[in-house]
This record gives C-alpha cells, structure tokens and sequence, in this order.
DNA sequence: ACTATAATTGTATATTTATACATATATGCA
DNA sequence: TGCATATATGTATAAATATACAATTATAGT
C-alpha cells in the first residue's frame, strides 16, 4: 500500500470505530473481554481488531496478568489525535451511547 | 450503518484517497477523463468511486457539457476539512506525488 | 496438577467491495 | 443525422475483509 490509507481502513470499521471511541472519550483502559461484552461480538473478534488497530499506530496494549487492557495511543501523532477528535465533535451524540455501557472502566492518568 | 463512519470508507480506498488528496492540495476541478488518466484506472472506475466520495459529502460534481467535474465540497463541515487538512500534513510528501500529474486543471475560486 | 478465564492464532466460510465488461445515455460537432 | 467523446449504470467476477470455529497459549486461583 502506498498511500497512507492505514487509518482510513483502520476506522473504516463499525466494530473498530466504536473502540476506538470508547477508549478515546472515556480517556480510559479497557479489557478486550470487556469490550467484547459493550460491543457484543465474540472476544477473538476484539482480539483481531485490536490488532489492526495497533498496527495502525492508534491504540496501544498493555498485558497485565490475564489481561490484555487497550488504551487510545498517547504517542499517536497529535495530528491524528485532533482529526479524531474534530471527527467526534462533528458527528454530535451518536458516536456517545456506548460509553455508559463501560462498567469497568479505568482512568489513564 | 448507524455509526458514523461513512466517510472513514470513503477515504479508506487507495484510488478515492488520492482523488480527495488531487482535488483538495490543488484547489481546482477536474473532469473524469483527467482523473482516469492521472490515476491510470478505466473511466467507470472513477465514476463510481466518484459516487462513493459524493455520498460521503466529500467532493461535489458540476456537469458542464458532455464533462462532468469533481471538486472539494465547499459545503462539506469546518472540521471535516480540518481533518483532511491535518491528514495531509501528517502523512508529508508521500501524497503530494499525484499532483504533477494534473496538468488541464482549473482553479476552483 | 487441575480448572477457569482471557487472549491469540490458524483456517475456513460468508460477506462485502472493487474491478471488469458490456451497454446505455448525453453532449458537441461535422 | 452520424460519429466521437464523456459519463453512467447493470451485472458478473475477482479480490479483500470480517466473522465463525477450533485449537492453543498464558495466567490466576484452588
């Protein structure tokens, strides 16, 4: 691939989008289990978009002990972080009914 | 689709992210028949990925005797262009290659 | 050591998407 | 009117991608 399309197809994806903005917006991390339960899809579906997301340098992983907690990348080129965040602000409330969903949920800081 | 995603898809491809990236950096209008050529794919090619950047608010067509041209929605949202504008500052020089190659373009203002 | 939980990975299938091809429409001009 | 150019569209195929399923690895607790 040779344009830099590796984000576009990164957040091309319903199921990557939404994790994508749970970890954003709730500036939190999260376990793949427990995303798998909000997103309601089978947790070796999380696993696989997780990597694809990683790859594309937008979240990062941290394994602690069984589990494997995401987190919106803090390294992500500023750029990046504002398209992100300039997207969310456009798209108003619908891309928000998730993140009351997220019960367990850690704070970054 | 209920997740706002739609122009993440739009710009996920690698033929329709150089067309936003041609119509956007050069601030001009371009038929069809110019794009086919710049992006060396047939005539129907671009004319349905045309249809995918226009359903996502991307670009706008103007028809104009037997050509139809395609340019940057300047109707599309402050922060969509934004985000496009940050993006290509981002990604550096890799996407500015396409652009030496328009040579009938017509300036948009 | 055994069991349960969490995650990963390989493969196979289903779905989606892009592309190819044929054809149709629309315009301009001789 | 006839022809060339530009675009659009329907359908079929190829390619890419997401999902499902099975199996494996790793960790924690009993």
């Amino acid at each position: 691939m040779k344009y830099p399309i590796i984000q576009f197809i990164a957040l091309s994806d319903e199921i990557r989008f939404r994790i994508v903005n749970i970890l954003k917006q709730s500036n939190s991390y999260i376990c793949e289990c427990e995303l798998a339960e909000i997103l309601d899809t089978p947790q070796y579906n999380i696993s696989k978009h997780l990597t694809i997301l990683h790859n594309a340098g937008i979240i990062e992983k941290r394994k602690e002990g069984r589990w494997t907690f995401a987190y919106f990348s803090k390294s992500l080129d500023t750029f990046m972080a504002k398209i992100l965040d300039a997207f969310i602000r456009i798209q108003g409330e619908i891309i928000k009914s998730d993140i009351g969903k997220a019960s367990r949920i850690n704070n970054c800081d």
